[in-house]
DNA sequence: CTCATTGCAAAGAATTTGCAAGTAG
DNA sequence: CTACTTGCAAATTCTTTGCAATGAG
């Protein structure tokens, strides 16, 4: 983890280019942003950098975990920086056994109840109950 | 809520056609679907049945609340009857307080964790926990 | 009969892809 | 130099809209 965006990317056979540091750079910036937005920011930077190319370099971004994207209602998805390791509990009611699973499932939730309730989830502590996969 | 839904279609000046019973009746059928989904499954009891008239009949069976929709990841949204009253739980571990919510918000982590875990979440059990509005 | 609704085709958004030219390493 | 990337345009995918014909009430 000491190593940088810069230094996976080119252990993994990708190039940096300026592009890719400044998509990366307008979602820091935005915090969140559709790929629309996101180009637009670049732009304010450097022109001529086609949205297609933002496309493409969020979707890299996110093969490499730096940033994650949500779909909040209709729309283009919204693209945000990857938050640190967290988790979420699955408790099975029947086998009494938990899981841990990635927050991300939880992103919509999340976003939601912040948008249209106010609430700032403790996604660390959220826990859904129901019944696994080898209990149903 | 003694109306049927055709009564109520027509006290508000729609009309009961067979194309709006069948879309019902495929989206009870299905459980869940696209769109697209939805359309092959009305058409296999009645060809003919545009696309278009599958996403202006969701539409309004939408606004009358007969059916709900999310966006699961990419793709088109995912259409469902609308469940009975249910609620979720919100809780603020400043304040204490509690506060119901519709269950529709976390639709889509009902659903990733079916499609991606096998899980079957105990909608009316979930509490989320966090800080509420007035407490950030 | 009247006007909501439908089918069909064309228009629109959002996103992806093919490919020649450009450039990081 | 090599081959990963980019810009651009065309192709896709998903959804909406215009409009004449159809059909519910």
């Amino acid at each position: 983890m000491a190593d940088t965006w810069q230094e996976e990317l080119r252990a993994r056979g990708y190039r940096v280019t300026p592009q890719r540091q400044l998509v990366l750079e307008a979602v820091t910036e935005l915090e969140h942003g559709t790929p629309e937005e996101i180009c637009a920011q670049v732009q304010r930077t450097a022109r001529g950098v086609n949205i297609s190319t933002v496309y493409r370099t969020l979707e890299l971004l996110e093969e490499l975990g730096l940033v994650k994207h949500t779909h909040l209602g209709h729309g283009p998805p919204t693209y945000h920086l990857a938050a640190e390791a967290e988790h979420l509990h699955l408790v099975c009611r029947h086998c009494g056994t938990a899981r841990d699973i990635s927050p991300k499932v939880a992103d919509e939730l999340v976003e939601t109840l912040a948008r249209d309730y106010g609430f700032t989830t403790d996604v660390h502590h959220l826990t859904v109950y129901g019944r696994c996969r080898d209990c149903r």
